[in-house]
DNA sequence: CGCATTTGACCAGCGC
DNA sequence: GCGCTGGTCAAATGCG
C-alpha cells in the first residue's frame, strides 16, 4: 500500500514546480472526498488566487472556471495595458495563466493517475484483508502512529474512512468483532472560539475532556446521542499547529440516518450540515487527506450557485467521474443506510395518510 | 426540575 | 511492579 502511495507522490512530483506538490496532493485528496461522498459537480480546474480555506468541495466545490478566470487576467491586463501601457504586466499576466492552465493540466493527469492507483490499491486490498486488522492486543499505540495509519488512503479510496488500530484502542468490554470505522476531520473556527464543538449534523454529548500530553489543548469525548445504541464516539481537538483548527475523530458508524436540521437542533449542532473545504497543505502537518470544515466563512458570492464550474471535460471524462460517483455511493453504507431509512420512512407516511 | 456539561477520580494498556 | 497516559465514569454544577 505504501508502495502505492509513494508510486502516487513519484507521478505527482515529477515536475519542477515541487512547491505546489504538498498543495496539488491535497487537492486530489479533497477530490477524491468529492469522488466519494458528493454528487455535486467536480472541477478540475485551479484557482491560483484562491487561499485554500476558501474552497468548497461539498455545497459550493470548487471555484469559478479557470477560463473565465484567465479571461479576466487579460482583459484586467488589456485596459491596464491600454491605460497605462504596462507591457511587462500584460507579459506577466499571460504566462500566470499559460502556468495556470499547465498546472491544470497536471491535476487532470493526476486524477487520472490517482484513480487508476485507487483502482490498483482496492485489487490490492482485496487481496490482503489481513493486512487491514491489526492485533487486538496491541490497544494503545501513539497518536502519531495513528495519524499515520489514518492518513492511508482507504480501499475504496476514501481517505477518511481505514480500519486503524485505533479502534482496538476499545477496553475488552467494547470490543466487537465487526471493526469500527474510524476518520479525521478538521474543522476550521474563529480564533477566539473556545468551545470544542465541531457542528456535524448529528446530536453529541460530552462525557470527557483531557488535555493530552502532545497537545496543550483540551480533548473533549463526544457520544452520539440522537440514538441511545448508537456506537459512535467523538474525539475533537484543537490542532497543534493552527489553533484555529478543531481535529475531530470519529469512531464507528451510525447506526441511524442523520436527523435532520430541525432535529439537530434540539443538540448541540445547531441546524448545521457540513460543508466542506481542504486544508491547506501546511495546516496540519499528519493530516494530509483530512477535510477541513470551515463554519466561520459565510457563504458569498463564491457560494454554490455562483460558484458552479462550467464543466469543460469531455463527455468520456465526464461519464467517468459520473460513474466513480456513483459507484462511490452506492459502497457508502451511511448513503445506502440513510437512503433505506428515508425511502421506508415514506412508505410508512404514505400508509399513515 | 430535567437535562447537558464539567471535572476529578478511576481504570486499563503500555513502556521501562 | 510502577509510573505515565488516554479513555471513561459519575457526582457536582449550571442553565433554560
Amino acid at each position: 500500500m505504501l508502495d502505492l502511495l509513494g508510486q502516487f507522490q513519484t507521478i505527482c512530483g515529477g515536475d519542477s514546480r515541487s512547491s505546489n506538490l504538498a498543495w496539488n496532493l491535497q487537492l486530489v485528496n479533497s477530490f477524491s472526498k468529492a469522488m466519494d461522498y458528493s454528487s455535486s459537480c467536480v472541477d478540475t480546474s485551479l484557482d491560483l488566487n484562491s487561499k485554500p480555506y476558501h474552497r468548497e468541495l461539498y455545497d459550493a466545490p470548487l471555484p469559478p472556471p479557470k477560463k473565465e478566470l484567465e479571461s479576466k487576467f487579460i482583459d484586467f491586463g488589456m485596459k491596464l495595458g491600454a491605460k497605462q501601457e504596462t507591457g511587462p504586466l500584460v507579459e506577466e499576466l499571460n504566462r500566470v495563466s499559460a502556468e495556470n492552465k499547465k498546472l491544470t493540466e497536471m491535476l487532470t493527469m493526476m486524477c487520472e493517475n490517482y484513480n487508476s492507483l485507487r483502482n490498483q490499491l482496492a485489487e490490492y486490498m482485496n487481496k490482503n484483508p489481513a493486512e487491514k486488522e491489526l492485533s487486538p492486543s496491541k490497544k494503545r499505540k501513539s497518536e502519531s502512529s495513528n495519524n499515520n495509519s489514518n492518513n492511508i488512503i482507504g480501499a475504496n479510496g476514501n481517505s477518511e474512512s481505514s480500519s486503524t488500530d485505533e479502534e482496538s484502542c476499545k477496553k475488552p468490554r467494547e470490543e466487537e468483532p465487526i471493526k469500527t470505522k474510524v476518520w479525521k476531520t478538521c474543522v476550521r473556527t474563529e480564533a477566539t472560539d473556545t468551545s470544542l464543538i465541531v457542528k456535524d449534523g448529528y446530536q453529541w454529548r460530552k462525557y470527557g475532556q483531557k488535555v493530552t500530553r502532545d497537545n496543550p489543548s483540551p480533548r473533549a469525548y463526544f457520544k452520539c446521542s440522537f440514538a441511545p445504541s448508537c456506537p459512535v464516539k467523538k474525539k475533537v481537538q484543537r490542532s497543534v499547529d493552527d489553533q484555529s483548527i478543531l481535529v475531530a475523530t470519529y469512531e464507528g458508524e451510525h447506526n441511524h440516518p442523520q436527523p435532520s436540521p430541525l432535529e439537530a437542533t434540539s443538540g448541540q449542532n445547531r441546524g448545521m450540515t457540513l460543508t466542506s473545504v481542504p486544508c491547506s497543505a501546511n495546516a496540519i502537518s499528519s493530516s494530509g487527506p483530512n477535510i477541513t470544515l470551515d463554519f466561520t466563512k459565510p457563504k458569498s458570492g463564491t457560494d454554490s450557485k455562483s460558484a458552479k464550474p462550467a464543466r469543460t471535460e469531455s463527455p468520456d471524462v465526464r461519464k467517468f467521474l459520473v460513474d466513480q460517483m456513483a459507484s462511490s455511493l452506492t459502497k457508502d453504507p451511511n448513503f445506502t443506510a440513510a437512503l433505506a431509512a428515508a425511502i421506508s420512512g415514506r412508505i410508512y407516511q404514505q400508509k399513515s395518510n
